[in-house]
DNA sequence: CTCTCTGCAAATCTTTTGCAGTCCT
DNA sequence: AGGACTGCAAAAGATTTGCAGAGAG
């Protein structure tokens, strides 16, 4: 399980002669094992379930190393928290982001991927991953009228909440 | 100047039975004039520029205020500081980001716009901006050898200071 | 006059760092 | 044995909140 992404931490390990860790480990495992994105907090409070005794600290770090191997990448977090994604490669798809009732729709075209090789070829960039989000409102809220009196002050919590959906 | 927003943000103001003041104004104008990025950090010291007197605290409130009414959103952040962007229609454009040496490279693709809109309209979406990204490794770090002791771990660093360029 | 806005200081929350002990090679 | 890894507590940084006074309607 993972057997790649073990490999290029402990190929990271071996090349700056750092060391090996059970906690190191553990992290990966658990890190790859979640759905798409998590905070550190969150992952700690995961991990601390197989091993109680490790540390907030432990997973700061390994998440920072994770990164610096290329297996994390840091990602838009509404709140000030940074949160970390790993790649979910059967699952790609775009977003539409509602600006009102912080909804997610997914979507996926074939144009645009084929138009963003077209981009990558002509600047010889070697792609990764993207991220694509389309920002506004959706079609439930441009026919509902907003109560007068409902400031929308919590929206960036409910974005928050339906960001995994 | 900038007429449309100030009449965004005294409507919004009105709706809600909040009260009108010099300061609110100054911040919105002082931020609709800076470039593209700022954190509330940033935009604090080039208000009290030109008013001393302003406290932090009002700039953090503001800018939320803002972003409760449109006029401004928050961006990624490279290091767990919120960042907040306006429109800045007269100069749309993508990014392609290298992981290795942070550089982005900004491009336009009409392909890709003509795809969204197929995509919006399809869900009968109402599209306000959007925020394209493709990460990977550009041309100059594929042909060029990493030494092998170079971490690096102040990869984060480096992307902030090209966001801007 | 009433209720909001503001600056200040304090509180809170997230992330980093110093240190002493533990683990890996 | 030597250096890296870890947990804890403390520090540092970013953002929010309580409060008393100033300002808007």
């Amino acid at each position: 399980m993972h057997s790649r992404e073990k490999s290029v931490l402990h190929q990271y390990i071996k090349r700056f002669q750092l060391k090996r860790s059970k906690r190191r480990d553990l992290i990966l495992e658990v890190f790859l094992n979640t759905r798409r994105h998590v905070s550190n907090e969150e992952l700690y409070l995961l991990v601390k379930q197989r091993d109680p005794s490790i540390g907030l600290t432990t997973v700061y770090r390994t998440l920072k190393l994770l990164k610096e191997c290329g297996l994390a990448r840091e990602l838009q977090s509404y709140e000030g928290v940074i949160l970390y994604e790993h790649d979910y490669k059967a699952d790609h798809h775009d977003h539409l982001i509602c600006t009102v009732c912080g909804g997610v729709l997914e979507f996926f075209s074939r144009d645009i991927e084929k138009a963003q090789e077209k981009i990558v070829r002509k600047y010889k960039f070697k792609p990764l991953h993207h991220s694509h989000r389309i920002f506004g409102v959706c079609e439930k809220c441009q026919n509902r009228t907003v109560p007068e009196d409902e400031r929308l002050q919590s929206k960036t919590i409910s974005i928050k909440q339906t960001t995994h959906s």
